[in-house]
DNA sequence: CGACTATTTGACGCCAGTCAACACCGGTGG
DNA sequence: CCACCGGTGTTGACTGGCGTCAAATAGTCG
């Protein structure tokens, strides 16, 4: 748990980040925003693997994403992991375990990450006294049903190089969004397995599938960075459309 | 479109069904169960495999199934199908669509089916004065967010034969909560084609699969009606844990 | 330097896709 | 009444994309 001094400024830009996201698809009041930040009673810094949340287990508080990337996922019984969706700053990783009161799935940090913790009093609280801020908040939790659908659309129909293009593209314009990726260019801190568990092939599959990428120079991706040298053909090859990240502004 | 006489039959049993659902989560007063009634203005019966709903078209209203199967698919330029979710009777196929404005995929009938329409406006009402009713159908936005989870596990790392067991396990229990299926028996009127396009395999191999499970005596789907014969074994061969379905009854 | 994790590459195998032929069924029209 | 037809289901032979296994290399942290 970080002290109240160091707290603070890391509320803040968790918050900022949330905000700036939502600010791209309607309105969010400078009073909206403080509302945010006055929910948020913890922050802590986790390593990375760690779980945050395990399916089942009675849920209190919400997960606010402030530094790093964190995932859902599941897992079969033979060890084969699957994500189901991975995070960035700015991202409500178990908002909709408001409603549901348990996941069903578990949450962990895949890097070192940061994250505040919002209890859900507050958002209750916030769904009776600042609804067009819930709306916003609910809007958020269809994003993440919208981006998982299109994973579906990936794992079941997507080659493994559509399909790792893809993810690149999708993280590239969500980290965009929050200013974290510039000239298609970003910091991505996860493996090549984390990769392949997101995209639901093998790591030396992923492999392959990079170092072609690599090598028909539509991307890099060497020390978690990720460089991309040719947005058009990657997006094609990816065949990507940006119309369900819901990037457009408008009252909801 | 159904005349006036037609309709409100259809209307009271589509949203009973709806209210059942809901009821195994929560409770659901008799006058909120009446505010759904009153909200829908429109119902239609539609053929099978026609699209109701496009991606991208701005939305005015919901589409409450009544009867029949439809679904959630997107598809790629090769014009490979992926289906993100089937839906049942008293499912909202396109609640979500109240928030994102536009749909980022396409909702089309399977089979025949008669389905209800509900104007935005009214849902907007619903979430100014009926609060926990609001929050109950946010809760099913919810539980199919989680549904499609379990599908991408199911696409990304499930076989073949553990995809259709798992689909077949789940649409089992999700018709029993609305008295659709019985005993391990129910109507499921889609094509093999559809499983396909549903689990991310081909009509083929779909067929191979409903033959080895047939074989294996664990069920039969033939002419449209599913057999069950041995629940225990399908459940384990599709690692089948109903938990993400949320049946846990609870004030939400 | 040593232990460990992550990345890279090659050889080989298998699950599911592809292609193709045929059976079946309900509907339609001559 | 039967020939025809399109959609659906069934099966076999073959193919190929991705998984598996394994080993070498590179990078990282104590």
């Amino acid at each position: 748990m970080a002290t109240e001094a160091q707290a603070a400024p890391l509320v803040r830009s968790g918050v900022a980040l949330l905000a700036r996201k939502l600010r791209v698809r309607d309105t969010i009041s400078a009073e909206e925003e403080q509302v945010l930040r006055d929910s948020v009673t913890d922050v802590r810094e986790v390593r990375a693997g760690k779980v945050l949340v395990r399916h089942g287990a009675p849920l209190h508080e919400s997960t606010l994403l402030i530094e790093g990337i964190i995932c859902r996922y599941k897992e079969l019984a033979s060890g084969e992991r699957q994500i189901q969706e991975l995070h960035v700053p700015g991202d409500f990783a178990d908002l909709h375990g408001f409603l549901l009161k348990r996941l069903d799935h578990n949450i962990a940090s895949v890097s070192r990450a940061v994250i505040a913790l919002v209890p859900h009093d507050n958002l209750k609280r916030i769904s009776e006294d600042h609804p067009h801020l819930a709306r916003m908040l609910w809007f958020s939790t269809m994003l993440d049903a919208s981006i998982q659908r299109e994973t579906i659309l990936s794992v079941g129909r997507r080659t493994a190089l559509a399909r790792i293009a893809h993810l690149i593209c999708e993280l590239c314009i969500r980290l965009q969004v929050i200013g974290l990726s510039e000239g298609g260019r970003f910091a991505l801190p996860i493996t090549q397995a984390d990769l392949a568990d997101a995209s639901g092939l093998t790591s030396v599959h992923v492999n392959r599938m990079l170092k072609q990428l690599r090598d028909q120079e539509m991307l890099t991706f060497r020390n978690g960075i990720v460089d991309i040298h040719d947005w058009e053909r990657l997006a094609s090859a990816a065949e990507f459309d940006e119309a369900y990240l819901h990037l457009d502004f408008q009252p909801r």
